[in-house]
DNA sequence: TAGTTATTGAAAATGGTTTCCATTATCATT
DNA sequence: AATGATAATGGAAACCATTTTCAATAACTA
């Protein structure tokens, strides 16, 4: 994993970032897992790999990697917020379906072309009216789940 | 104020609450900006018509109304929850764009309508195929005000 | 009006996130 | 490959929004 993927390596040089073994890491297991994981979560696989570690640093480097575009950050209602690889191989766009009751996070990407299409649409508009740079969305849909409901 | 407006009397009464002083004035103030209000900016609000009031009951009727429906809870990624009335006169359906320099938040309804029935008709869609049954829906759009640009 | 019980408020606890600061590791330069 | 400047790290403590606890109070029902 050191040296790791080379399209982040590059990112990272351009901000001037240093590339070290804790991003590479924590980047690798944001990699690897589909779910939305807390920074605890992060920490908890973290420690398995590099047990030195410390959550101050993951924290950290969830902040440095949102701000960088590399992970979304999202606030799911359970009292922490979660992450999730935003660029590169394997992610695609997509929004969520919330229980809840339960809490599980269901991603889909139903529509999703049409979605993007009508979003910027919308978002051309409302940054011409509000003078207003979109960097972003966030869409979701709460409810229950087939097992809540 | 007390006895306060009957549409949400009624509300109360249907779930079997109490309709108390605290539930009233936290409501009314609700009602009467079009501010996103956290629980402590409602608190002094309150405090200024009810100075009995304890920060636990706000905590705690912000809950209740979110859950009846009446306000709407979002995370705008200060690190605390904000609420805005949902329901009853004066406030319609919108969405937020959001300045992730300076917080500010902007209430818009263009294309509000456009946007409901393509939400709703993929949430038709999202509820067949995941068999979730959808209540509500946010959509927020993160970038720069002109401001902060 | 009295009784039942939901609701309230103060204080303390909780828990996710941030701050502080001395130590360590990265990387450009020798 | 060794050096130096400084960005990055990790542990402990602080922070602060929210929740829990529990005795007192107020709202509704009969
Ligand atoms: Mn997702
Ligand atoms: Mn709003
Ligand atoms: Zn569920
Ligand atoms: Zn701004």
């Amino acid at each position: 994993m050191p040296g790791g993927p080379p399209w982040w390596q590059r990112r990272f040089k351009g901000y001037g970032y240093r590339l070290t073994l804790p991003r590479q890491i924590i980047l690798d297991v944001l990699s690897r897992t589909s779910r939305h994981l807390s920074a605890e979560e992060v920490y908890m696989a973290v420690r398995r790999i590099y047990p030195a570690i410390g959550l101050t640093t993951v924290y950290r480097t969830l902040d440095l990697l949102a701000q960088m575009g590399l992970i979304s950050k999202f606030d799911f209602g359970d009292g922490r917020n979660r992450y999730e690889l935003t660029a590169g191989p394997g992610s695609e766009h997509h929004h969520h379906l919330i229980c809840i009751s339960c809490g599980r996070i269901i991603d889909y990407t139903d529509f999703i072309d049409d979605e993007v299409e009508f979003l910027s649409m919308i978002g051309k508009t409302l940054s011409k009216k509000y003078n207003f740079k979109i960097n972003t969305h966030q869409l979701q849909f709460y409810g229950l789940c087939d097992k809540c409901r």
